[in-house]
DNA sequence: TTGTAAGCGTTATCAA
DNA sequence: TTGATAACGCTTACAA
């Protein structure tokens, strides 16, 4: 019977008004303590929970955040939706979760089917979600008018528009530099993604050669446009370059599978790992642990990450200043597919 | 401005009465065209949404559905999770995550959460929401007096609780029996769960022995209790039984970072995969391309339950009849850690 | 400290 | 085919 109870009959049974009930049940100071007890002494008999629909209607909130995630199922994003759900959960918001895939026109829609559900913000789970092009994160800037937007691992500088992410830039940077001053200079660098965050590993790898004043290779830069699943694909096109004279003796990565991609193309062409061939991978996923070797990777510290964009989002939402941007530092885990 | 219109606006505009507009809005027939037409056009011309907590509240539903997961960070549970999100997605449905972890009464307080909360629908994704226990499941039959219940790969017989699942029974019975058949009698069953779905692949692989008229040695079957995680945890707690003196031909398991921590034991030990050690992993995740060899694994159709589980869902809250359960049957994918 | 009553923006039931 | 109007169950001025 619990379900069907509604604030009168609770009220009713209290001997109050529905306007007393109401303000126990918001924790209003203003209600005589021998009241609220009476009060919610019935709430408990009855374990009456207040429709949440009314009170929506009445609030304009359904402390539900929306989670807008490319795709929920790729390691690395369905570890973030995770992070960002229990810590949201921990205060009390629900989730809405959103996997939009990689279509722009989708992911735009996405947004304003969040928005027409009233969620008190959206959290963009992956740089992916800002569009190279003029004008392209309107949608972005838009949404912002009414809510918060939170962005992982996304930089985008607009009004009420928070950022959490890690440097992705100077992660690939060190990397590729420490290998660079161990005396390699033919660095593959395989990526996968030209979103925001790409392109910053993309120059990190870049700038770690000018820092070091030796000249880049633009044979030597690599993107595999298959998908996050298909490691026997990242094999057969590192295979391919170097069928085709392309010649290397440590690869930098995006992506840790693109790292495990590139184990099993040295496996297949009997290089030693890390002795002829250095590999390193991004994101430090489970992935480093299953190959052989196992993976050095860079850890881009995604739960901290999490954490810290949740505490923001409940700062904003309960009005306090909050910076805009915050920013990680990565951090290479050695492992055995290096000698750096 | 189109966020704040209300119906009433609309309706003047239109110049007719918000009763119309609301027909027109959901799809009543008894419009005359012209009318229709009218209202549309201002719908359309000023972009106007219903608000979703009015409706809400009118219609007790706003066509959401709880998807509760212990753990959607783990790979398996993660796919599950996006192949869920994007069929409900389709039919027009939201999809609030609930991720309870392996806590018992987590578990039942995040139901009634979402009890409260008015969804259409709870899904429960893995079998670990299950319990044991004599009535341990009633929170599950309580639920399912109000709304339907879904179980994904978990096997519950209650009123209005619908299950699609996997035959990991016969799937595991197949795989050792294969490797029984070709001669190999010790082989040893790693698992990590017991949850319905992790007894009955138990339960497959003691019945391949009886099958085959074999005797099964108890200290064969062995129950890993870390996180998925932790495949060097796997690995170190296969060297010790070995160390302390099992032997086995073959490793059969009920997960594939099982079935990699195996890989990785035979490794260290120099003992020849498949020729001396076969190993067979189960999900048929990235995982088994990870590692070297690529792992023989069990495909339990994931995505086909899926989206039966969807449909199943869409139907039932449509007022169809469906059937209570629906059964999958898994397939051995083999690669190179077995020669069966 | 408490109660009355007016919203909140829909849907749905009646009449017309 | 339409329009008034009463729910839906809450929050929150405003009064008392």
């Amino acid at each position: 019977m619990s379900n069907q109870m509604t604030i009168y009959d609770i009220s009713k049974k209290a001997g109050v008004s529905i306007a007393t009930v109401s303000r126990v049940l918001n924790g209003s100071s203003n209600v005589k303590p021998k009241t609220r007890k009476k009060v919610m002494d019935i709430i408990d008999q009855y374990g009456y929970k207040p429709n949440a629909f009314a009170r929506g209607l009445g609030l304009n909130s359904m402390k539900t955040i929306g989670i807008l995630c490319a795709d929920s199922s790729d390691l690395y994003l369905a570890k973030a939706v995770y992070f960002i759900e229990r810590n949201l959960r921990e205060n009390e918001y629900n989730s809405v979760l959103c996997c939009t895939g990689y279509d722009v026109e989708n992911k735009k829609e996405s947004l304003k089917l969040l928005l027409s559900q009233h969620v008190d913000s959206v959290v963009m789970v992956g740089s992916n979600f800002i569009i190279n092009e003029d004008g392209g994160n309107d949608y972005i800037k838009e949404a912002a008018e009414t809510i918060p937007v939170m962005l992982l691992n996304a930089d985008y500088d607009a009004p009420n528009v928070y950022c959490t992410l890690c440097d992705d830039f100077k992660a690939t940077q060190d990397a590729t530099e420490s290998l660079l001053k161990s005396g390699i200079d033919d660095i593959l660098y395989l990526y996968n993604s030209k979103s925001y965050s790409g392109q910053k590993k993309l120059a990190g790898y870049q700038n770690a050669y000018m820092t070091m004043d030796k000249e880049i290779n633009k044979d030597l830069q690599q993107c595999f446009s298959g998908s996050h699943e298909d490691i026997e694909g990242v094999t057969s096109f590192i295979q391919k370059l170097w069928d085709d004279g392309l010649r290397f003796k440590a690869i930098v990565t995006s992506e840790d599978f693109l790292g495990v991609g590139a184990i099993k193309f040295a496996q297949n062409n009997n290089i030693s790992v890390p002795k002829d061939l250095q590999i390193v991978g991004y994101n430090d996923s489970i992935l480093t642990l299953c190959c052989e070797p196992a993976m050095t990777s860079v850890n881009n510290r995604l739960e901290d990450m999490c954490i810290q964009l949740v505490k923001t989002l409940i700062g904003t939402l309960t009005g306090s200043e909050m910076p805009q941007k915050i920013i990680f530092s990565g951090e290479l885990v050695k492992r055995d597919s290096t000698s750096i």
